[in-house]
DNA sequence: TTCCGACAGTGGGGTCGCAAT
DNA sequence: ATTGCGACCCCACTATCGGAA
């Protein structure tokens, strides 16, 4: 197959926007495909490369050579040309990517050179990612959705099951199963802004800790352990303390669903979390980190031979207090109809807060294990806090936000002139979230009108800051990008406020005040 | 016909390892 | 020794499509 066929798909597909019509242009390409061109062409339909790390990025995509006229790459050697670059390593391996980057670059069309930019930098933005993919690869197949979408779950490898679907025959789809030792799509939760609209959501729930830690999916199969992430990169030789704990537990096969953490001491119920930093820090560092990690479970997945990720939520906890004792996290269970089973659950959340926890995740007790999704069974809540700064600047915005300012540059008022002249502002972060598209368009007019003089061309405008924003944020981290060595976690915009002046903006003693010990 | 769930897009901060400078 | 890049942790929010109600 020629990539020509592939990159001609993803012009078509990137210009409509009905979803319908991407989900066909994706089939005829799977229905087109040979077998051995299938792993590649999937991967590349859903907007990434089959290797995990080439070692390329936007930086090697510049100044390369214009597109060829005729197509002549085939899927299969542009993969191989992938291969290679991944398996550079050592001194001068820059310069040999940069020449397979190069010679790739000569022999594309135009459509090529669009789709290989796209799938090394991850941002291939044609509005088709592994929704459209799963839909046509039901539709190429003619199998239904659900064993398709169960399959790709459970396995957590699309690959493995296009091939599947469209070469062993639609049978081969009910092989699937969940595999002790093999990672899959971990249930995500929804967001709401309160314990009460949680509980609404989700009905009767179990009303557990969140921890700001780092998630983990954790495999046993006798003495063999395997721990994966959320995006189910393999890091089990990173954390070993993790994996003598799960082969400390009194089962021989099990699949378990938790968080890693870092605390200031042994046990989760006195300690209190580390910065998220710290944790963070621990798990990217190879090896020798002195912080050691403490588990904390949440689900159980599989047990001894039975697959559980059907069974409701509160017979999950009930495997998983069984098997897991104080690892499992702490739990209360309220019901919307029960105002006495709220009000406790209120507590329990405002304690787990005062323990300097991120807050609570509401788990609808009749849920099963919803693979990959973010339904309504899962829902997090998060306390908020807000603060009126100061826009020093704005940044133009890219696809859909092309001509428009998007990107904010956000300062508190530093009345003192610690970090710059009196009555001037700190910089603490930047955020382009929470913005309407009237927003963005009132933002960009207003801002233009504050532009200072004499710039020309640039992705940054920087402005006079009078324009004050109300910006909600998750907590404060320690920064070595900004000068007051702090920065904001998640900021986004809740409101523009003109009626405001940057007088009446916070001032970064107020935010510093924030901090909690 | 309206409503709402799922999906894609638009980027944010931090950390590490590695190669180049 | 320092710097820049790539990869990957954490992530919020809005717009849109199309099936469900």
């Amino acid at each position: 197959m020629l990539l020509q066929e592939i990159a001609a798909a993803v012009e078509a597909v990137a210009a409509t926007s009905s979803r319908t019509a991407k989900t066909g242009l994706v089939a005829d390409v799977l229905r087109a495909a040979e077998p051995a061109d299938l792993p590649v062409a999937v991967r590349y339909l859903e907007g990434e490369l089959t290797q995990r790390r080439t070692g390329l990025g936007w930086r090697s995509l510049q100044d390369l050579p214009g597109p060829a006229e005729q197509p002549t790459l085939t899927v299969l050697e542009v993969d191989a040309a992938f291969e290679r670059a991944q398996a550079e390593s050592g001194a001068g391996s820059q310069a040999r990517r940069r020449d397979l980057v190069v010679d790739l670059f000569a022999r594309a069309t135009a459509p090529e050179q669009h789709l290989l930019r796209g799938l090394v930098t991850g941002e291939l933005r044609q509005g088709a990612q592994r929704g459209v993919l799963l839909d046509a690869l039901t539709a190429a197949a003619g199998v239904p959705a659900a064993q398709v979408r169960r399959a790709v779950t459970l396995s957590g490898d699309v690959v493995e099951v296009a091939v599947a679907a469209l070469v062993d025959g639609p049978d081969a789809l009910g092989g699937f199963g969940l595999e002790v030792g093999r990672a899959l799509a971990p249930m995500l939760a929804a967001a709401a802004p309160t314990l009460a609209e949680a509980l609404e959501r989700t009905g009767p729930a179990g009303v557990e800790w969140k921890l700001d830690g780092v998630r983990v999916q954790l495999h046993r199969d006798g003495d063999a352990v395997r721990v994966f992430t959320r995006s189910l990169d393999d890091v089990t030789d990173r954390v070993p303390e993790v994996v003598e704990l799960v082969r400390s537990l009194p089962a021989e096969r099990l699949v378990l669903d938790g968080e890693v953490i870092a605390l200031d001491g042994p046990d989760l119920r006195t300690a209190r979390p580390l910065p998220f930093q710290r944790t963070a820090s621990r798990l990217a560092t190879r090896a020798g980190h002195p912080v050691p990690l403490s588990t904390v479970l949440f689900d159980v997945l599989h047990l001894d031979g039975t697959d559980l990720v059907d069974e409701p939520a509160d017979r999950r906890r009930e495997v998983l207090e069984q098997v897991g004792g104080d690892l499992a996290v702490p739990r209360a269970v309220a019901d919307p109809g029960d105002p006495a089973s709220v009000t406790a659950a209120e507590r329990f959340v405002a304690d787990a807060l005062a323990r300097g926890h991120e807050g609570a995740v509401v788990k609808s007790l009749a849920t099963p294990y919803a693979m990959g999704r973010r339904g309504a069974g899962w829902v997090k809540v998060k306390p908020r806090i807000t603060l009126d700064l100061v826009v020093l600047a704005a940044e133009w915005g890219h696809g859909r936000r092309t001509g428009r300012l998007s990107n904010l540059h956000l300062g508190a008022r530093d009345p003192e002139g610690r970090f710059g002249p009196a009555g001037g502002f700190v910089m603490l972060g930047k955020t382009f979230k929470g913005l309407t598209d009237a927003m963005l368009a009132w933002q960009t007019e207003a801002l233009l009108q504050l532009a200072e003089p004499g710039q020309e061309g640039g992705y940054v405008l920087r402005v006079r800051p009078e324009l004050v924003v109300e910006i909600a944020f998750d907590g404060l981290q320690t920064s070595p990008r900004y000068p007051a060595g702090l920065a904001l976690r998640f900021a986004r915009v809740l409101r523009h406020r003109p009626d405001r002046t940057a007088g009446d903006a916070d001032t970064i003693e107020a935010v510093e005040a924030l901090q909690v010990p």
